[in-house]
DNA sequence: GTATGATTCAATCAGTTGATTGAAGTTTTG
DNA sequence: CAAAACTTCAATCAACTGATTGAATCATAC
């Protein structure tokens, strides 16, 4: 065992975790190999340097949603009954599902991809140009269900349906310890509800900016 | 010149500033201390050390914006004619009239309250307990006009609509970038234009969580 | 004007930061 | 097995971190 393969992901797992609650600046490559029982040049010789290291982690699952996102999305773009709550289960459901299939570790990939849409540079440019081509894409979808709005409309209906989503993979943790609650929830559930919340948002919001 | 006032404002400018830039692990004093031209000692002199420096730039704007708040929910309260778009209004408006109130100077300080909101620790902590109060007293505002939800419900329903305007505050910047035209709004207009995204969600969210 | 307190300063502390080196160990390949 | 490539290691680097000291400077009150 310990293996190439292992250490890396090992390396990841850990820095995820301390990603995901301290933030990149928080966070100090002494700290994940201090947990990761690795030594400091194991990071520089697997991934380079701390950044580089962040952005193996954002590959390793963040890619795959926006990947997944859009794939969905096109398939919701290819039938010709789809509605705006496809649309939206297309961009809600992806990451939700990837948590939910983890378990346990699934709580700190939440964390981790909430935190990241927040964090300062230099990810917050990492970031944005990983979601980029994903925004334009919803953005262009959303143009059909809901037409004839100004650019900054839909510019601030993606970021407000975005927006929700970060609030539930940043803020699960504290409001079920404040609720005290174990709420159990699923994939299709949680991505009804925050459909739920904006949908009517989405069509008729009054931009006065 | 120069005088205590002066020289506490200063630094207080210009950590705001970095904060919101680079957020608070981000941020060094050395970084602060450069740009104000002050000493590392006056840090320490006026405010104590980093923490309390975060906290004192926190309790200059953040705090009276909470006030504010309270304020007119207990108006809102008082007037029987009152309707949930009012709650909100409530909620949205005095941190956005405040920011456009301070023109310029406003970007930075509308930066630093939506970064505030999304800290690691040990920010989370301090932010968290000062918004405790305001959260628990709006969430009550919005039993009176939902009435029968769970109480994670009204949660839920709370951080949606504490997402929106931190959304608003922290992404205004690089949407208008993005997007590329000079978008002047009114604090009562964005209030609107918030509310509007999420008064259906508020009343009629179906809750499967 | 001088004594008192408030403020600023340069100098310095020990600890931590990200990063690099070259040797030692391990696995894979021929 | 031996050579080659891959992986891990301890030791070390210079730069930066938050914080403190005691002297110097300033403003104010008497």
């Amino acid at each position: 065992m310990s293996t190439k393969a292992d250490t890396k992901n090992h390396i990841l797992d850990v820095a995820e975790k301390h990603f995901a609650r301290d933030g990149f600046a928080g966070t100090s490559l002494r700290a994940i190999i201090k947990e990761s029982k690795v030594n400091v040049a194991a990071i520089a010789y697997h991934f380079g340097n701390k950044e580089d290291l962040y952005k193996a982690v954002t590959e390793r699952f963040a890619m795959p949603v926006v990947v997944e996102q859009l794939k969905r999305l096109r398939s919701v773009n290819a039938n010709d009954s789809s509605t705006l709550e496809d649309v939206l289960a297309a961009f809600y459901e992806p990451p939700l599902k990837l948590i939910k299939k983890m378990g346990k570790k699934g709580e700190t990939l939440s964390m981790f991809l909430g935190r990241a849409q927040t964090e300062p540079e230099p990810v917050y440019s990492l970031v944005d140009s990983h979601y980029a081509a994903c925004r334009d894409e919803f953005i262009e979808a959303i143009k059909r269900f809901v037409p004839d709005l100004s650019e900054a409309e839909y510019q601030w209906r993606f970021e407000f349906m975005l927006s929700l989503i970060v609030c539930f993979l940043t803020r699960h943790k504290p409001v079920k310890a404040r609720y005290s609650k174990e709420l159990e929830w699923s994939p299709e559930d949680v991505s009804a509800t925050l459909s739920s919340f904006c949908l009517a948002g989405m069509r008729d919001m009054k931009v006065k900016v």
